[in-house]
DNA sequence: GAAGAAAATTTCGTATAGGCAAAAAATTTT
DNA sequence: AAAATTTTTTGCCTATACGAAATTTTCTTC
C-alpha cells in the first residue's frame, strides 16, 4: 500500500496522524504548587521572587481565584519557567507506554515524484518523531518543481549511495554513507541521488 | 573529547544545550485584535464565541485591562487558537535557517557505562531532534544498574550487529540491521549487544 | 505532648476586572 | 451628504483580584 503526495506538508500531516483538540482541565493551582514545591520554596520565597503577595499565591494554588494575565506572567517569570508550562497539562499530557517495532524493508509507503518514503512505526499516531527510510528518486535539481520549506526541524542520515543536498542559503553538500545533515525545515530544501544506484537515507522529521 | 555521564537525563540536557529565558513583550491586546481581525469577526461575534462581553474584549484589545486566567482561557477557546499563541512572542519563535553537516565517524563523544554515544550536529544548540550514533557496550541485562525512563520519545534504528531491546511492559525484542523501534521514553528501557561485534545504532531522541 | 517557630490560610479593605447599556465612531445605504 | 446601520468605545456598577495583617495549621525541638 502506497499513498501519493505532491506536497510534502500534506504528506507530513498525514504521516503524523490526526490530532484532537485538547480540553484544558486547567487546575492551574495544582500545577503552580507542584512547581513551587519542586523547588522547595515557601510561599514567602515564591512571593519575593514573583512580586506577588504570599496570600495571593496561596489563593491561586487553592483555586480560590483566577489570576490576571499580569499575575500569570510575573508568576512564570518568578518561578523561572516557560509560561506555557502553566498550561502544560492542557498542552502536555503525552501518550506514554507505546512501542512499535518495524522490520527492515517494512513501513508505510508514501511516494512523491522525487522521493519514495517508507514511514516507520506507522501504526503509532501522534508521534513527535517521524522516521522515514527514503529512496531518493530525483537525479537532477530540475526534477523539483520547486524547493519548499515547512515547519519543524529535520535530520537526514545517509545509509547507501551518494546524495547532493540542497538547502536555501547554503551551497549544496555532498553526503555519503554515514554522513548526516541537520537543518531547520523552514529553509527550502531537497536532495538528489548522485551515485550509480538510488541513494537511501534515514529521514527524520519533527513538527 | 568525550564526556562521561551516569544519568541519561543529565546527558540529554547537556546534549540539548542551554536554553535562554525569553522576554515577553506581551502586548496581548494587539495579538488578540490581529487574530480576531484575521477571522473577520466583529467584537460582538467574538463575544458570542468566547462568552466574554464585547466591551471586555474591546478593553483587552486596547490594553485597558489585564484579563484573568479564566478570561484568557475562554478567549483562546473562543478564538479557536492554542492558548500559547497568546504568549506567542514569548513562547514561539524558533530558530530558522540553521544547518549542520556531520561526517561519518564524527560527533561529540558522550559515554555511559553501557553506551558510547556520538552526538551528531553537536554544534547546534536547542535542537528538537537529538541524533546519536551509538555503540552498545552492554552485553547483559545485568550491566544496567537500573533501567530508567525519562521524558520524550525515542527512535532507534540498527545500523550494524544485533541487539536485544528491553522496554517496560513488553518482552525484549531482537533487532538486526535495518530494523527499528519507536517508543515513549517514559518507559524504562535499555539495549544490549548480542552479536559478535558491538552493535551500532542510530538513536534519535526528542524532548 | 507542650512551646515555639515557620508556613499556609483567611479576613478585610482597596483597586480593578468584567457585564450591561448608552454614547461615540465608523461604515453602508439611499 | 444625510440617514440608517453596524461596530467600537466609554461609563457605571457589581463581582472579584490582590496586598497587608491577623489567624490557623504544620513542623521543630525540647
Amino acid at each position: 500500500m502506497s499513498d501519493d503526495f505532491e506536497d510534502f506538508t500534506k504528506l507530513l500531516s498525514s504521516a503524523r496522524g490526526s490530532s484532537f483538540k485538547r480540553q484544558s482541565t486547567a487546575d492551574l493551582g495544582e500545577r503552580v504548587r507542584a512547581i513551587r514545591r519542586s523547588k522547595n520554596w515557601t510561599l514567602e520565597e515564591a512571593a519575593r521572587r514573583t512580586g506577588l503577595a504570599a496570600s495571593t499565591l496561596s489563593k491561586i494554588e487553592n483555586d480560590h481565584m483566577s489570576p490576571t494575565f499580569d499575575a500569570v506572567q510575573r508568576l512564570a517569570e518568578g518561578l523561572e519557567i516557560d509560561i506555557t508550562e502553566l498550561f502544560a497539562s492542557s498542552a502536555g499530557e503525552r501518550p506514554s507506554g507505546r512501542r512499535s517495532v518495524t522490520r527492515a524493508g517494512d513501513g508505510r509507503g508514501m511516494e512523491t515524484p522525487v522521493y519514495a518514503h517508507k514511514l516507520l512505526a506507522s501504526e503509532l499516531v501522534q508521534k513527535r518523531i517521524l522516521p522515514f527510510v527514503t529512496r531518493i528518486k530525483a537525479r537532477s535539481f530540475d526534477d523539483f518543481k520547486e524547493l519548499k520549506g515547512h515547519k519543524g526541524e529535520e535530520f537526514v542520515y545517509v545509509l547507501e549511495g551518494e546524495v547532493l543536498f540542497y538547502t536555501e542559503h547554503y551551497e549544496p553538500e555532498r553526503l555519503g554513507p554515514g554522513d548526516s545533515i541537520y537543518f531547520d525545515s523552514g529553509m527550502h530544501h531537497g536532495c538528489i541521488s548522485v551515485s550509480e544506484e538510488d541513494a537511501v537515507v534515514l529521514w527524520i522529521n519533527t513538527g
